[in-house]
DNA sequence: CCATGGAATGACAGTAACTCTCAAAAGCTA
DNA sequence: TAGCTTTTGAGAGTTACTGTCATTCCATGG
């Protein structure tokens, strides 16, 4: 996918950006998010304080990188056009989720697990969530045909939006709000009861 | 609704945090959020910066009020039995929207500026409304007989809460994000199309 | 009317997340 | 190697927020 960075340079900073990120995730699950300090991480990582903020703007955002939602674009499209759009995006999330590999998985349970217990987090990665919606909707709009803004589509992408919010955590806070297995499937049935059209029985 | 203050005591400090909201309010507008510092607020309100963080926590949740929950959650309630929920919810935010009072309305639309503004308000705000989902499960749950907890529940409170964050702001970020008249109408449209199962014709 | 207890306040010190600036170091190019 | 650009580190400064403690203000019993 990305072209493996050539340069003495883009691999350093390759390096120190993992470097940093990987540090910062285990002193958060070691001691806690807000008690892990920004010099505590750059020391660990062996960068300077200032350097930590050139490559990320806030300590938030060492968490907060998301880079699934091209991905399941891409499966969108690749699914056959006669499909309905919110089966498509059902079949799109089952095919992403059954090509994850445990190691990413795992990941994800952790970054989800911080997302649950720290708030200021909780907050940003709703806020992704709210991004995603408009390229649900483009997804919509390209399948349909219709405009992007058509309120069919608002309407639709929404829909599925929320129903993604409801099942998963971050948006999902009641019981525990930590990644399971079994979670995607209740998405995965939620999705196809919202395109059967919601039915109570 | 709420008993008004009876001692001294109370009503000052009713009066002490409105004035710091409304200095806050109006100097956030004056000169953005991000350069209006605590310490301006608290001299304006005629406070110490202590009791700024008395009153409220952070200096985002000087905006950060919304009471309109539990009274759309009357409003669902005061429905007749027999309307279906999405119908129910539908018809609440119409009679909510058409016995708020103009001075609420402007001051919905200044809050709503702001967020739209501020990454960090609208993360707030988002998460506000994520935490309306579990209202919105509830009292779906009370109408059907269902428990709160079953997919069935959560998939429509989901698909109705995206349905509202897909059309309003602050969720809605693509054209003008502040809020408008028509955008209730949309919002009610969309919601009947949400009832009706979605059609794209 | 006054005294006493509890709550609200303000002054102060301290921490940590950022921001800015500038000079040193490291990688690239010829 | 020499010269240029990019990356880094050090340090100072701002601001949001926390905790403590003495003071002031309000309520209540005598």
């Amino acid at each position: 996918m990305t072209s493996p960075p050539t340069s003495l340079r883009e691999r350093k900073k390759a390096k120190t950006r993992a470097a940093i990120r990987e540090h910062a995730m285990r002193l958060f699950e070691e001691q806690g998010y807000a008690s892990t300090t920004v010099d505590q991480i750059a020391e660990a990582a062996e960068v300077s304080p200032s350097t930590f903020f050139r490559y990320f703007p806030a300590k938030e955002d060492v968490i907060l990188v998301d880079d699934y939602d091209p991905i399941l674009v891409e499966a969108v499209r690749a699914q056959p056009p006669e499909v309905p759009p919110i089966e498509a995006i059902r079949r799109a999330m089952r095919d992403v989720f059954l090509t994850m590999s445990p190691e990413v998985w795992e990941s994800e349970r952790r970054r989800q697990k911080l997302f649950a217990e720290v708030p200021e987090l909780r907050s940003r990665a709703l806020n992704q969530m709210a991004e995603a919606l408009d390229l649900i909707c483009d997804v919509i709009a390209e399948r349909t045909g219709l405009a992007a803004g058509d309120l069919r589509v608002r309407a639709m992408g929404g829909a599925v939006a929320g129903v993604v919010l409801a099942i998963l955590p971050p948006g999902r806070m009641t019981g525990n709000s930590t990644l399971e297995r079994g979670d995607f499937d209740r998405l995965l049935d939620g999705l196809d009861l919202l395109q059967r059209g919601l039915p109570l029985v």
